[in-house]
DNA sequence: TTACTTTAATCAATCGTTTGATTAACTTTG
DNA sequence: CAAAGTTAATCAAACGATTGATTAAAGTAA
């Protein structure tokens, strides 16, 4: 490996150290909030470095859903084209292959939701839309087929469905204040997320809505 | 009525109506991206009278809490104790009232879960957690009732479906950017909220729980 | 050297807050 | 009654502190 490709890679991960610290303080603290010196001194590098790396605190904000953005895309798609399950089969995926992904990623999920909430940067809150609703679109899918195919029940609230799912994990995640006394254990921990919050959470959307899809 | 019930009227009037759009700009910018000057701009005060009033920008905030807790109180309560309907009745009642109550003050409803979110000011978070608790608890009690009696069935996840009808509900009202396209009308429109939204989510909420909480 | 990083010092702008003066309404005093 | 005093409300101006951003110099590796 050459010098200089050891510097592109150390460079990238520098920048990609001080994005994952960003995205940390963002979330934490708001975009008005986390001022340039606090976000610099926790990632342990000079001030200067941010603008010469990201141009602007607004670029490094951007930078931090534009790579997220990328690992983000075609997660949950490509389930509903296949015919040889049933609509219930590929909803217990999607509710498996969510709960499993999105659970995770904890800062930048709240980070997004913090962003769609106040919708300055309409260019950025437009992006996101777009990336969240190509999942939302995949979940259409699945229960639209599930009721043409006479699988689900005809009446059923398709958006309200979706609502529901996103709602639900985005309550728990977003407000560990409220939900860690409600569960019964502490949901910023890592460890329970992964032992407990997990399967429950996929057992019980699993339960709800096969009690109300089915016929 | 004397002078001065007038002044101290009219003082109320002017202190409330500051906090009506303290509140609005709040919920918008959230706190650090909500000047002073913006907000004394918006209500047309001179900005000294933030302070005059409120002390300074956090006192004008805290107030802004103080005022809904008050009347936030017992909103949802004793329900639970009224032996002579159902439990899935009580459900019913409490989905009634909280999708009347809760969907009105958009504002204060977003601004609440973004303070919330990010824990600063621990003892304010920790005073509107008591806040929603006390709701919490009574939904609480009434699906164990419902267990108990037999009426629900034995192993519902009880804080999930607590936080599947706030979340849901957060979700919508919070996201407008995500729910506005996928309810197919306009969230923030107010119009729609009443003619549309209410309905929707209240008829949602009790088909979907009535599914899952029947034996 | 040459090109790329990193640093401390510094910039103008904006922040929340304070000040002193002024107004207007009411109370007290003579 | 009228004059003087008192009070709360309001304002423009300015305060010190902090913000995001820039600079020029020093450091580093080829």
């Amino acid at each position: 490996m050459s010098y200089q490709k050891i510097m592109e890679k150390e460079k990238t991960d520098k920048k990609d150290y001080i994005l994952d610290v960003a995205e940390r303080v963002f979330s934490e603290k708001g975009f008005d909030g986390a001022s340039t010196r606090l976000i610099s001194s926790e990632a342990g590098v000079n001030m200067a470095m941010l603008n010469y790396y990201f141009g602007s605190k607004e670029g490094l904000f951007l930078e931090i859903f534009n790579r997220k953005i990328s690992s983000f895309q075609n997660i949950l798609q490509n389930l509903g084209n296949d015919d040889s399950i049933s609509a219930w089969a590929k909803m217990e995926q999607y509710i498996e292959m969510y709960g499993e992904k999105v659970v995770n990623n904890n800062c930048f999920q709240k980070l997004l939701y913090q962003e769609m909430g106040m919708n300055r940067r309409t260019d950025l809150s437009d992006k996101l839309r777009d990336m969240l609703m190509k999942n939302v679109t995949e979940l259409d899918k699945i229960l639209k087929e599930g009721i043409a195919k006479g699988e689900f029940k005809t009446d059923i609230d398709v958006p309200m469905v979706i609502a529901t799912l996103y709602g639900t994990k985005n309550y728990i995640i977003n407000t560990p204040l409220m939900s860690s006394p409600l569960l019964g254990y502490d949901i910023t921990d890592d460890n329970m997320i992964e032992t407990k919050l997990k399967p429950q959470i996929k057992s019980f959307m699993k339960n709800l809505l096969k009690a109300y899809l089915h016929n």
